[in-house]
DNA sequence: AGAGGTACCTGGCAGC
DNA sequence: TGCTGCCAGGTACCTC
């Protein structure tokens, strides 16, 4: 499901009311996620002050003063305030009880995402210690992945999507930004001048700050922290528009899959 | 080392 | 109506 944009306004929905607050009791109702939610999980969150909500390429991080708690959606996961009492549906896995009444709701059909504790900082953890830059970031830049690109013989489009060379890009927006940037998504990344890269990278920051600003992409089921969806779905100008007119040329808008993931793009306008 | 495929899991939907 | 097969926003891990 989530991408970038999507855990961001995931992130800006529930931090409001998790800052500062206190947790009271961690319910686990089903433990086997991408990995098994650690049985010692309960005892570091309970009784202790969130103090802040942050976020690392798609992971969620909830700091408390012993270590994070890492969250990641997966594919099909979603996060939303309830108010206690509310009586969870069969794919609402864990609740995290706050003093103060309210609780954090995880709901997830496909149990792909993670729940997970490290000791911090959160950035040393296995998982995101070799991560690349934030996209947003300023060391997210042209030099930056002209130099990591150069001699790679792989599909601009799954480079992009690669998370230890730049994070939280997934399949909508890296569909999004070649066709911003009118580069093929079959095309070597290593085949790609300086400047068209320089194209590339000012158009993934561009169009997941677009995102952001409309509350992410809502296709079939992602919520924000309130339940509501988001609108950036409007906006896209190739994802799952195979056979549809190019916003640019008119031309339709073609598809392709590679591995398991469809791929659009504007036979005219990307080359 | 790099590239490509597989696995994890469930729900929704098209097609028969 | 009901079955089958395919599709889905992620990513670690396996093999070649």
């Amino acid at each position: 499901m989530p991408e970038l944009p999507e855990v961001e306004t995931t992130r800006r929905g529930i931090a409001p009311h998790l800052v500062g607050e206190r947790v009271q009791k961690l319910v686990v109702r089903q433990s086997r996620l991408r990995w098994p939610v650690p049985p010692e999980l309960a005892a570091r969150v309970e009784k202790r002050r969130i103090l802040d909500v942050s976020r690392r390429a798609k992971y969620l991080l909830l700091r408390n003063p012993q270590g994070t708690l890492i969250i990641h959606l997966g594919m099909s996961g979603s996060l939303c305030m309830v108010e206690r009492g509310t009586a969870p549906g069969p794919h609402d896995h864990i609740d995290l009880r706050l003093v103060n009444g309210k609780c954090l709701r995880f709901t997830d059909p496909r149990r792909f995402g993670a729940w997970l504790w490290t000791r911090q900082p959160a950035t040393q953890h296995e998982l995101l210690r070799n991560l690349g830059p934030e996209p947003l970031e300023d060391d997210f830049n042209a030099d930056g992945l002209f130099e990591r690109s150069r001699g790679r013989r792989v599909a601009i489009k799954n480079f992009l999507m690669n998370s230890h060379v730049v994070a939280g890009i997934g399949n909508i927006y890296a569909n999004e930004a070649l066709f911003r940037a009118g580069i093929h998504p079959g095309r070597a990344a290593g085949r790609i001048g300086r400047q068209r890269i320089g194209t590339l990278v000012a158009a993934i920051k561009d169009v997941l700050r677009d995102s952001i600003r409309q509350g992410g992409t809502t296709l079939r089921d992602f919520l924000n922290g309130e339940g509501k969806p988001g609108y950036f779905q409007q906006s896209l100008l190739v994802y799952a528009r195979a056979g549809d007119p190019c916003t640019a040329c008119g031309t339709p808008i073609r598809e392709t899959r590679t591995g398991q993931r469809s791929t659009f793009y504007c036979p005219r306008c990307q080359r």
